[in-house]
DNA sequence: CTGAAAGCGCTTACAG
DNA sequence: CTGAAAGCGCTTACAG
């Protein structure tokens, strides 16, 4: 049907192991009969078949990409999907595709192990909260190399540096007069929450004469919670950190209503520029990443490691920066 | 090195071709020998190269899903993370798995050409947008079929019924009491702003007793455009539609800050259920599709075709459904 | 530097 | 119903 390596050798008067030579860069090869070749395979418009390729070589130049979509607390939101896109782009130019491949389930986790010892993929990227024992070892054992988003106990991962996010929004809150500073965190079994804090703490305590009263408060409802800690307040803090931006929209809408103005008499710093932080009024100070990155870099790490053939520990804490707006002087 | 057809073979005493009858269903195998089959690939853990299998059939069991990463107004959003995670499901369920592809540039356009070539894939689903006529024409050559996401005049594609979800918000409107009817689009340039208004249009002219002044307003720039519109209105009307939650969410603050009632002085009913949605004040009535079961349905499509070899022409309109929530009655 | 040949792991007529 | 054999399109020692 289409054309295969058998007829450009015929066509450039060469062998299909001249032809092979010249698709692998081979260096055993004289110039003549690269030109003789490469005038054939444009001339027949010569595709070469990655199954055949792969069976052989017992690669297939695809590495997959771990999601869960039964978790929206995790993935449903697009920053996910721009992970996602990053890593494709980042993984096109190395050559290889990216494959989705949702494990939500034990069924699907027997999928993976499934492409992976039909040598359907060569590596894998995926959040480090699906990154079970059970699936990391089956990896290791196939000798599949793999790259976690999120910071874990395995060798190769990639995070956003939140502490250090963390850190930033405390300075920048303490360097514009904020004497007394509070920590807002949605949801206190999330580690990127604890991990803000955590910098948030230390840029406070390394401040001698900052007040960090009511240092840290916890809830779990977004917008609803954030509106209703401002309500029930008796006194605020000159300043808030917010681990969400969709707490610190509540908390600002029930500023308004008290007529607190901000950021004259209380000051908002939260993280990860979405859609709400814009929404917001006044729009959202915010302490963001380029998650598109995240993904390029994830790819890349991957890719050292596909090349290298054998493990190289890596990790990688991607920087963060602080995307002044109106709710910080 | 892995275990292979032929190690299978051995083991149960019977030739290759029998195993490989056993892995295609074949009927022209004896129960006995599928039993001797089926325990030594347990017993040996077999599980068959599909780039072996996929060399010989010609099929990859793959399909692409094409995105482009630089055009953030078609996919900076979750649902469409959502239609990618449901194709994925239901791909998965019958045996095929979901590629990620960006075809943003020509250059990405020709790796979609040397994949099809390849045989890397076996279908595609695409996002109406992306369908350039030489895209298509290129797959329809190479005999690969597609299913496209949003209308088209392609063969095969699948669709939210805008249409019918204009016409259902502004029935609702109106049945709640609304005499006179305004659309706000978005957009006036994109197709589903458009079906919106034609729905919505349809429905009011439908009652000879409705008017519908200001019959249409555009504006292009989302929150800050819908709040500027109801500052500088003279009047306004019973009921707003809008073609989306950021401009409807611009709009209700500024109704907020006029003091008008909402929905007693003012309804208005929005599309698509976000994030943005729920943080409105007070939270606004939407018309949405289930997003994923969209993707499933792409998907479901596809693999219809995947079967019957040749083209069988589809379209698909989904339903939509309302969610009143407090800004109509 | 080059070509003939074996082999990668499967499927599929073909003959029995 | 079964097996021997050819073939899918490539790569890679091996001998020259």
């Amino acid at each position: 049907m289409s054309v295969t390596i058998r007829d450009v050798a015929k066509h450039a008067g060469v062998s299909v192991a001249t032809v092979s030579r010249y698709l692998n860069n081979s260096p055993l090869i004289a110039q003549e009969s690269v030109d003789k070749v490469r005038n054939s395979i444009q001339a027949l418009h010569y595709e070469p078949s990655f199954l055949a390729r792969g069976m052989v070589i017992q690669r297939s130049q695809t590495v997959a990409f771990l999601v869960d979509d039964e978790n929206p607390d995790t993935f449903g939101n697009d920053s996910f999907l721009k992970i996602q896109y990053g890593a494709e782009r980042a993984l096109g130019e190395h050559g290889y595709y990216l494959m989705i491949l949702s494990v939500g389930s034990a069924a699907r986790e027997k999928a993976l192990r499934k492409i992976v010892v039909e040598k359907r993929i060569d590596g894998v990227i995926l959040p480090a909260q699906l990154a079970k024992k059970t699936l990391c070892a089956m990896l290791t054992e196939q000798d599949v190399p793999f790259v976690l988003i999120g910071k874990s106990k395995f060798s190769n991962w990639i995070d956003l540096d939140n502490v250090m996010a963390g850190r930033i929004a405390a300075e920048k809150l303490i360097a514009a007069g904020a004497g007394s500073l509070c920590f807002v965190g949605n949801g206190s079994d999330k580690v990127f929450v604890n991990e803000r804090y955590e910098g948030f703490s230390a840029a406070v305590h390394a401040q001698a004469n900052i007040v960090a009263e009511l240092p840290r408060i916890d809830c779990k409802s977004g917008a609803v919670c954030g509106y209703d800690l401002i309500t029930s307040a008796k006194e605020l803090p000159d300043a808030f950190v917010v681990s969400d931006n969709e707490t610190a929209f509540g908390m600002l809408r029930a500023l308004d209503e008290r007529s607190v103005k901000v950021p004259d008499q209380i000051q908002m710093i939260s993280f990860d520029d979405g859609i709400v932080a814009r929404l917001c009024h006044p729009m959202l100070s915010v302490v963001d990443i380029d998650v598109k990155q995240l993904g390029i870099q994830a790819a890349n790490m991957l890719y050292l490691q596909l090349q290298a053939g054998r493990d190289v520990s890596q990790q990688c804490l991607m920087p963060v920066r602080l995307i002044s707006r109106e709710t910080s002087r």
